[in-house]
DNA sequence: TTTTGATTTGTTATAGTATAACGGAACATT
DNA sequence: AATGTTCCGTTATACTATAACAAATCAAAA
């Protein structure tokens, strides 16, 4: 657990952060042969922009400022495309979408949800899985994939609201 | 994890099963002079009733049929009330609701979650959710409370379709 | 270069999930 | 019986997501 912990950090370079983000989905999208439509990319960036999670409804009007069509179905077939590539993450808790800051590698991460500023960060949490897994399958159950939400409270409103 | 796997045994006598969660539930709520009222209590036997979470809108209508109003309000205040006291868990993946089968213990579980059937089964966690809880923690991360679904393939599905 | 087929987008409609707000009924005391 | 609290009925609406089909765009073959 020590990756894309970035966003509980202050003061970091999140136009840095983004411009990043948006460069590895490029070349990642380039080598599947994937095209990242100007549709795709402006949702993915506008993902990135925060790093709490976004709801779809959020997303669309910024789509319609851009002079893109704004119905729903624009926005979630975006977000269909971007999860199916890796790019970004649904949020079961929160019906909200987050960039995955390391796409392509294969990952096993969780969320940790701050309650108080909603920011979010993924959280490497392969040895959970694995954990899980295992302890599941002396049930007779077959992992296929898992869903790892954690709420809480997030260094930074931790220090503001000492109690 | 251990317990409340008795869903992936295909042949235990279901009614028991309720009758047993009801009474659980009727003393717990006894216990915390909490009101089990008789809209309260249809719910829990409707959820009870089937090891395939229950989403919300499929109780309404066991409610209409038992003469009680079934606008969604009633459901979900109820559904609330069983949150609160422990005695069923929303499972967010899918927006549905299944019974605890341990209610009072305080308990850490995950769901199980099988795609060709169905079923979900409430494991104990425990393990996992302290590993996680402590990664946490070395990002500064407050954990408060965590959800863990795993989708996949439960025993008796994987016997039946053998590939 | 035109045709062809596949993918993407626009558009309208609707399904599915959940809560706000307020008044009235039932309950549990005093 | 009076009172305050909790619960329920009711209406309306917000929020989340997908179905279905037509039009446009793209990408490779003919």
């Amino acid at each position: 657990m020590a990756s894309g912990t970035i966003a509980f950090e202050s003061h970091h370079d999140h136009n840095q952060c983004i411009e990043q983000a948006m460069d590895e989905a490029r070349s990642l999208c380039k080598a599947r042969n994937q095209r990242l439509t100007p549709i795709r990319e402006l949702v993915l960036k506008l993902v990135w922009q925060s790093h709490k999670p976004l709801g779809a409804y959020e997303i669309l009007p910024a789509l319609a400022e851009a002079g893109f069509n704004s119905a729903p179905p624009t926005v979630y077939r975006a977000l269909d495309f971007l999860q199916e590539q890796g790019l970004v993450h649904r949020i079961a808790l929160l019906n909200a979408f987050i960039g995955c800051p390391h796409p392509g590698k294969s990952h096993h991460g969780c969320f940790l949800i701050c309650r108080h500023c909603n920011t979010a960060v993924e959280a490497d949490s392969r040895d959970a899985e694995a954990l899980i897994s295992q302890q599941a399958s002396k049930l007779g159950f077959t992992t296929e994939q898992q869903s790892i939400e954690v709420l809480g409270c997030c260094p930074n409103c931790r220090e503001h609201a000492e109690e």
